[in-house]
DNA sequence: TATGAATGAGACTTCATTCAT
DNA sequence: GATGAATGAAGTCTCATTCAT
């Protein structure tokens, strides 16, 4: 029945989708699984027929999440511009989603980095969140090649550029922040650009 | 009535330590009262006559460890040297402490970051974690003042320090780093100070 | 109309063997209708136009079970032979049954014998199991009339049958005999004579 | 804290007592970790601070009743009488057993025998039930050596004895057996030494 | 101060059964 | 006849917190 599996493939997302919406609120363990049915309007029951557990569904949330990201972040990677101007357009892409479609990023924020327990069997060496890693590995090696960026290692590399962007969003979330959010474009992607440029 | 109070204090800083290990080890809903009074060998209606709930720990920890972690901050921005080796003795420090005290570091990454819903009273605006805040503040205004640093919003700047230093450490933990976290200082480094040089 | 009676008659059987194997296997609760689906690769939906429940579904294998098993006995009643060796035959016979067709068996002792909640309505008296009691009854009853056994009531003599039997067999399942089944059969054999014989 | 220890055990002892008449009334998986709690006036989570789970409690029990039938089977062992009187005498005891404390036969005969499952691990070997079986084969070993028995293997002689027994008690607890249960005592004796005897 | 047994709400998960297709 | 998604009650177990001793 290519119907009914499709049927089932599309409850499969909207799960996805609320559950995430759901963690990146209130955080995992505030999440309940009744919570996640009631929101979708379902039982609980049939939530286990699409997920074997909450601990399933937590990391096929980061798998699809990070996909999602990912093709954000490759779409910038394909344009062609010189890399100042990319890594302005990643940062401003990055913040976008984070008010568009605040629970992807959250997701990341207040799941993953932090409930490591959760992804310690069936993510190894990050593999539930390869698709955004992907993209910022091919930004880097990319830039070096082409002699934008100075030569270094890839984890420094890649610290500079999510951990400013992972904490301007956290700090947004918080409401510590003086100004809109998307008004810090300029000045985060200044400092990237400064950090890795040759 | 002195030396009783003496002793209790230095019984409160021994549930704040333990405590703050295991926080950061298991996370903060992975770890039981019990878990905490057995590692401490006392009992768990003792633990409560030092605080009064779970909570309450984990806010009384953040604040002791920030305070702990802001001093050696502190020590740094006291020294008289140049800028840009004021920057590479910080991210030396910071990973110090990680390696040395890693409870300190992690609790930050583990708890404080994640599990935002604990900390929503009591710690409005990071009071909790405002020693660490204000010595970042301190060297950011202080090099602004001086010419090393560009004029810039507190913000961008305070994530393009502590986001990277937090993301190396936080992959360290995860064991994904090919070489000695203290290998990275140099790159972490050259990466900041690029980023907020003048 | 009567080819379809039939097939729908020889499905209902593979749904009994199988569904049989499954609860001697694991244990009636700890098999559930979506397993005994699976194995027999039908639906769950299906598998309730067969059977209206759970616990009809297991009464009606106690029924068939009873009746193929209490075949094979009256079998060894009809022979012509003495009574010494017809419980060697009896004693042989059921052992076999127990290797060669272990779900009978142990469907017996671990459903039927366990779970009498479940056979509490519609088994009453034995019902469910009337055919192999009968042929016990039979033997014994030839036996006193004949002057081979002694003379006694009903139960101690089932009893003194049965019970050395399924131990038997019960033991075997548990892996803890130190000789094959089959090589006790005399000795079991020559206990149940000593015990009944006149 | 002697004192304490000691209450704590008594209360162990209750727990068990309760637990074993229920499992062995409604059996294992009919019975609720709130039901024995029901019973005991306490609450589950308590339960859980005496055993670790509801598999942990049905194997101590195991243990424990195996341990009360174990020293009333002792003691028939014990008294110097011909063997033909001792069977006799076993027969009579397992019956009061049976009578008087009604969940401690029936516990073997409704969990352990059945709920292999539970006590895959734990009891390997039959060691939750080592003190009756030990009994058991030190009468037969003695009566071997007396010249009182036939010599045979182990096996085929315990279940000479316990299925008989188990089977007349399960007999009576469907309550298919016209008389009473006392008055079997001699039939299924003489059947035992008619086995048994050399 | 110190103890740890006791509480009880609430979490995750299972599964017999139904019913629209 | 056949399907399998959906239901929801019920089960086991956890744990922050209290309180009599």
């Amino acid at each position: 029945m290519a119907i009914r599996q499709t049927l089932k493939e599309r409850k499969r997302l909207k799960i996805i989708r609320t559950a995430c919406r759901l963690f990146a609120q209130r955080g995992y363990y505030n999440t309940t699984m009744p919570d996640i049915a009631h929101a979708l309007d379902m039982s609980v029951g049939n939530l286990y027929n699409y997920f074997e557990s909450k601990e399933d569904l937590a990391k096929e949330i980061m798998l699809t999440v990070s996909q999602w990201v990912g093709e954000r972040l490759k779409k910038v990677n394909e344009l062609e511009m010189d890399f100042k101007e990319k890594i302005r357009l990643l940062v401003r892409s990055f913040f976008e989603i984070a008010l568009e479609e605040p629970e992807l990023i959250n997701y990341f924020l207040r799941v993953f980095l932090v409930n490591r327990e959760i992804f310690k069997e069936g993510c190894e060496g990050f593999a539930c969140v390869a698709s955004v890693v992907t993209e910022i590995m091919v930004l880097l090696s990319d830039g070096i090649e082409k002699g934008a960026f100075r030569d270094q290692s890839f984890f420094p590399a890649f610290t500079t550029i999510m951990g400013p962007l992972g904490g301007m969003v956290f700090l947004n979330n918080e409401g510590v922040l003086e100004k809109p959010l998307m008004e810090y474009v300029d000045e985060v992607a200044e400092n990237i650009w400064g950090a890795l440029k040759a």
